[in-house]
Formats: C-alpha cells, sequence, structure tokens
DNA sequence: GTCTATAGATCGATAGAC
DNA sequence: GTCTATCGATCTATAGAC
C-alpha cells in the first residue's frame, strides 16, 4: 500500500544519516575545533555509529572539508543587493552594509573563520575557498553595484572593485577582529550605525561626481 | 677562582633552561597549534626533558600563557610615533601606516593571531590580552598622534578615538583576512601602497579643516 | 549499510632515581 | 633540578557480526 508512495518524497535512510552526520559533524567541529573534535562525539550527536561515518566520508579530514564546504555554500546564500532604482544610494548602501555586517558577525560565520584559520596550515585549500566564496563574492556584487552607479552619473570611481573592497574593509574592520578574539562579541546597534555611517560617508565623499 | 665571576653576569642554569622552554614552546605552539603541539617535541627542540618543563611551568595550558604572553610583548615593542614635526601630515600618516602593517603580515604576528582565535573558547582571557596589547595600543597611539594634529588646527576631528580606529580598519581589512586564511600571504609593495595612499589620502580629506 | 568491540597510536602527566 | 621510564586516558580507524 505505502510502497510506492515513499519513493519520490522522501530521502533514503541512508541519505538521511548522512545529512544527520553532516549536521552533527558541523555542530561539533564548529564548537570544538578540529583537533579537539572527535568522531564519537559526532557519531553520538548524529545518532548513528562510528563506523557509518567512516562509510560515508572516509576519515576525518574529509569530514572536515564536506562540512567546512557545505557550512560555506550556507552562509553565503542570502546575499542580496538591492535592484530597485527607487532606493537612494546611501540608504541602498547602508542596507548592503548591514546585510555584510550581521553575516560577517553571525556565531556560525565566526566559528567558521576560527577553526578555519587554524588549520589552513593543514587544509590551505579550505582556507582559499572559503575567501572565494565569502568576501570575494561579497565584494564582487558590491562592486558591480558601485559600477551601474558610476554608469548611472551618480559616483566617479576609476576603480570599482577597489571602491568595493576598501567598503568592505571599513565595515569589517575592528569589528570582526574583536569578535573572533572574544572581545564585545556582541557590539550595540549604536557601535553599528555609527560604522554603518561613516562607512557610506565616506565612500559618497570620496567618489563624488565632480 | 671563576667562582664569583659568574653570579651576576649569567644566568642560572635553571633560568637558561627555561629560557630555552619559552623559545621552543613559542616555536612548535605557533608552528602546530595549541591542540597538535605536544609536550615532547616542546621538550625535544628545548634540549630539556619534559619533567623540567612540568617542573617550570605546571601544564600544557599554564605554559601556553606563559608563551603567548612572552610573544605580546615582544611583537609591539618596536611602534613609534613620528615626533618630529618637520614631517608633513600625509607622509607621517604613511609612514605610520606602513609600520602597521608590517606588524600584522610578520610571519609570527599572524601566527599569533591564527593560534589565539583557534582557543578563544578555551582561553578567553588570552584573546581579550592580545588585544589590548596589539590593536588597542596601536589605536591608542595613532590617535593621541591625531589628537596633537586637531589640536594644531592641522584636521578637524570630532572623535580622534573612531578616526584612529578607522584608519586601521582601512589598513588592515582585507590584507589581514586574506593574509590568515593562507590566500595571498606576501601582498607587493604596490599592493600595500595603494591601500596605503588610500587610507591616508580618505583621512585627510574627510578631516581637512574647514 | 549499520552495528559493537577493539586494535594501534599518541599524548599529558607522574613516579622515582640521581 | 633534571633525568629516564611508564601509566592512564583519549582518539582515529578497522574488524567482523548481522
Amino acid at each position: 500500500m505505502s510502497l510506492a508512495l515513499s519513493a519520490p518524497r522522501e530521502l533514503s535512510r541512508s541519505d538521511q544519516k548522512k545529512a544527520a552526520i553532516i549536521e552533527a559533524a558541523t555542530q561539533v567541529f564548529l564548537r570544538d575545533g578540529y583537533g579537539r573534535a572527535n568522531m564519537d562525539s559526532i557519531a553520538q550527536v548524529a545518532g548513528v555509529s562510528k563506523q557509518t561515518i567512516y562509510h560515508h566520508f572516509g576519515n576525518k579530514s574529509d569530514l572536515f572539508g564536506a562540512i567546512i564546504r557545505s557550512k560555506c555554500d550556507q552562509l553565503l546564500e542570502p546575499l542580496e543587493m538591492p535592484s530597485e532604482p527607487a532606493m537612494e544610494l546611501d540608504e541602498a548602501l547602508a542596507s548592503v552594509a548591514r546585510q555584510f555586517i550581521d553575516i560577517m558577525l553571525a556565531p556560525s560565520s565566526l566559528a567558521l573563520h576560527r577553526v578555519l584559520m587554524g588549520e589552513v596550515q593543514r587544509f590551505p585549500e579550505l582556507g582559499r575557498m572559503s575567501y572565494q566564496i565569502g568576501p570575494v563574492r561579497i565584494v564582487a556584487t558590491l562592486a558591480a553595484y558601485l559600477r551601474d552607479q558610476g554608469a548611472a552619473g551618480r559616483l566617479d570611481l576609476p576603480d570599482a572593485e577597489f571602491a568595493a573592497e576598501q567598503f568592505y574593509a571599513m565595515l569589517t574592520g575592528h569589528l570582526q577582529l574583536r569578535a573572533l578574539l572574544g572581545v564585545d562579541a556582541d557590539p550595540s546597534r549604536e557601535q553599528i550605525e555609527r560604522i554603518v555611517k561613516h562607512a557610506v560617508d565616506t565612500t559618497l565623499k570620496i567618489y563624488a561626481p565632480r
């Protein structure tokens, strides 16, 4: 009776376990770091046996690579530039700036960076990958927006890519370093707004059309 | 004969070994990270037995704290602001900026940050300490200089501390993140000069006296 | 494919001689 | 104070039953 029904709409038992392992491993690796994370904890959190993990992922470092990849994909999903021309330039930049800051101060984003930075020597390609998926995509998106504004005559930019990088740097600067070192991990809305306003004002002033 | 001579001018055998342990532990911890560093390697590099380490430092985490403290002290030693009034404002800022960048991209500085960020959960006070000794001191030194320039009428700053933080952020932004993630760890002189010039020009333009 | 049980290796810390 | 030798805990990875 229920034989044919379950085929297309559900993951197989095996794929369910695989997903559970990725979720559990993400949690444990980001909480404990690569070195202190152990396969027994991951198996316990995932509700599977250790051998099931080894069957699906081979070994600890491959499992680590898999969860970093999945986390990177997931973190940058909701990145959107304002496309409505109705929005004023300064409000559009401020809105993007708030988005960047929220992403970069999200607990899982901080945990990802912390874990990754401790392991760049061992997994150089993971550091490069997360940079490509994170900052590079953010800067490219912003640069494209700035270029459009330049073409429309609202800005005078010699190098949109560089301007985007510097905009990003002004936002990220102290907030991210502080958070990564565990100092003032939860800045107030006022602090954030001040930094956003400064970055937007500075960018508009420097690249104002003559 | 040589009995009284050696007293004041040399460290005792014990202190020599202690210094050797700190040097070896710094090297091993910064290279391998806290988790993968092991006491046997440290003992071997220092040329002492493991028990000698335990006698001087109690346990692994206390040894780690000791070497982080010593490294922090040592890294920020050569920080100087230009005090000669002969130097032009833009050249002075550029010279400080180059100093900051050199410090922050120094291999041992990067290694320190990487190791520390991976361990903030376990050693929260070490993250805070390194932030106080590093960025806070840098920003305070720069803010004092900017305040002087403001008092002399060469700048119009509502908040020297904030201006210093933003100057620092513009320098540190992408270079540090990239280096920490192992992407482009050795930027060219041209790249650095471009970032320095942009940070100096921006600061001077924004805070130009009316 | 999934489980239990365990091999094999590493490492922090200590005991005890000198 | 410093050494050698070793314990005991922990963890990755695998063997073998179902």
